[in-house]
DNA sequence: CCAACTGTACTATGTTGCACAGTACAGTTG
DNA sequence: CAACTGTACTGTGCAACATAGTACAGTTGG
């Protein structure tokens, strides 16, 4: 369990966590069963109130990516509930909408937006391509 | 200059509506010279204080997107000054990172987010493609 | 000239979200 | 039983946001 924060960011702390604990269950740096770190551990890591952390677990817990054990701690979702397809090409929407947005406020070209896409997946090794080209060439 | 708020957004209406210029300057709606409806209309269409409206065209007015002449009003500047290469880049970088983050969160896979990415731009007419097979496919 | 408009700059008030501190309690475990 | 777990309170301080009201300098059409 790897955590930062960024404090004088305008996202909040407890949300910072909650990105980042999801992100770490997406990579499968996190698996399903895996505990987390208690949340009195969390905020003396972090130099964090405990309340902003357990408001984090408290937000996790609700989304369904941890179950929480009473007594005994949080651990990782067996399985996360899988968004509806709808659901999931509505807020892939939003966010897209989001980042075209600011591609066209600073000027940038539809190829640019592409390659800082394909760039970015490459090299956090994130959201990658499940063709079979991919996968030999990595392998080679 | 059509504009619209949502109340109940955890984005402050000030910044709905710089955004929303922005847009609709990139989009060529709003066109280099032309003016903008002064403060105290926006803020009675809106239903909204004039300060709000006036934090919101101040903050253009920073960004130079718009030109202010005193006591006659705000326009749009002749050209937004060009972000550097770097710049751009840097902050294409982050709004790619958002949007992978939320990728992942709700489960997309890249071949999803591909989609989704060119079904809005498409849709949207926006950002397109400067390729030549893109332009005589239209043409077809 | 002047009334009516423009942007801009104040002061002040109320609400909301965030992070903090401290306390408390029920459940689990070695 | 002591030490840990999550959870739930109360209360405080701070900053951002939106509101209201007032004021002032510059421009412009009648």
């Amino acid at each position: 369990m790897r955590l930062r924060t960024t404090p004088g960011s305008a996202v909040p702390i407890y949300r910072q966590i909650v990105e980042q604990v999801r992100a770490q269950i997406a990579r499968g740096e996190l698996a399903a069963g895996d505990p987390l770190p208690s949340v009195r551990a969390v905020a003396e890591e972090l130099v964090v109130n405990a309340n902003t952390v357990a408001k984090a677990y408290g937000e996790l817990v609700r989304s369904g990516d941890l179950v929480s054990e009473p007594g005994r701690g949080l651990f990782v979702a067996e399985k996360k509930p899988a968004l509806s397809a709808v659901e999931r090409r509505r807020r892939l929407r939003v966010a897209v909408e989001r980042l075209v947005a600011e591609a066209i406020s600073v000027g940038a070209s539809r190829e640019e937006l592409d390659d800082a896409l394909e760039a970015y997946c490459e090299h956090a090794d994130v959201l990658r391509r499940a063709d079979r080209d991919d996968h030999d060439r990595r392998i080679a």
